[in-house]
DNA sequence: ACTACGTCCTGCTTGC
DNA sequence: TGCAAGCAGGACGTAG
């Protein structure tokens, strides 16, 4: 699924394969596709058309293509991939967006299997798209702040897990990366964030940045076909992964098996030794 | 402002 | 074998 460092490769690969050329034409395949585009599938595609796209940017799992002052936003959602290849291949029935340009050369298709993903053209969201507005830095930003990060963490009272899936706190952390940083930080998922001391946060990010360091390096997850790098290579850490996904296997820390827990109607990996299960029910903390 | 939950969607896997 | 239910889950709208 992609998270912040699958969006990331793929932000990589449009700054390669496509800033600095012209549209030459857009085709909506899915109207699902541009939902968020008000404007409709017709006006989303004559807006960009004849326009030079500008140097990929991103900020959590959302990236965006400037083209003059306004943007081209695009979220991969949970099966989303943006595909640049040859134009004349065939359309898959997947693609549900597809974009060519004045200078004939390879395509850029937006293809989305779960269609969870969306594109929109923000007017004047070259610098941050409107849309996304409500969206906190992510940790790899030098806008974010780790001390404002610490005391809204600390104010709240809900399990940390579901508090770093909140992108208005934090951007870019999904449920593999959750589970991850949490297991290297130590941490149980369900732990009070109210209860975490400025130590615990501050492993936490370290955590956080550091997971996110070795799977940008990696390429980004991938555990089938579903996310593909922007050149059509999958990436290289699910191989990586500690805990996620890995019931049964042992930890790589101590050996213990691995555990799958429910959580919001989805699941929690951890290691029963390594991520201690709070003594304290947070909800009464 | 914060918290929790249902909803959207398709294709693969599991279970009877 | 067939069919239905379960599962994957990011973000948003709504309710409290």
């Amino acid at each position: 699924m992609p998270e912040l460092p699958e969006v990331e490769t793929v932000r990589r690969g449009l700054e390669r394969h496509v800033s600095g050329r012209t549209i030459a034409s857009v085709d909506v395949l899915h109207p699902r596709a541009v939902r968020r585009h008000l404007a409709g599938s017709e006006d989303f595609a004559a807006a960009l058309g004849g326009r030079r796209v500008g140097a990929a940017r991103r900020r959590g799992k959302y990236l965006w293509l400037p083209i003059g002052s306004d943007a081209l936003l695009a979220h991969l959602g949970m099966s989303g991939q943006l595909v640049v290849g040859d134009p004349g291949r065939a359309i898959g029935p997947h693609v549900r967006a597809r974009f060519t340009f004045a200078d004939g050369g390879p395509d850029l298709r937006f293809v989305d299997q779960r269609t969870f993903g969306h594109l929109c053209l923000e007017p004047g969201g070259a610098e941050l798209p409107p849309a996304i507005r409500h969206i906190a830095p992510d940790p790899l930003e030098p806008a974010f702040d780790d001390d404002r990060f610490a005391a809204r963490l600390r104010a709240r009272r809900t399990g940390i897990k579901r508090a770093l899936l909140d992108q208005s706190l934090i951007s870019g952390v999904g449920n593999i990366y959750a589970d991850e940083a949490l297991w290297r930080a130590r941490l149980h998922w369900d732990k009070g964030s109210g209860q975490l001391r400025r130590q615990d946060v501050n492993r936490l990010l370290a955590a956080i940045r550091a997971v996110f360091a070795d799977a940008i390096g990696a390429g980004g997850t991938s555990f089938d076909s579903l996310y593909v790098r922007v050149n059509g290579q999958s990436g290289y850490f699910s191989r990586s992964l500690a805990v996620y996904g890995r019931q049964g296997e042992p930890c790589p820390r101590c050996g213990t098996l691995v555990i799958r827990e429910k959580f919001m109607n989805r699941s929690a990996y951890s290691c029963p030794r390594c991520q201690r299960r709070p003594r304290v029910r947070r909800d009464l903390a």
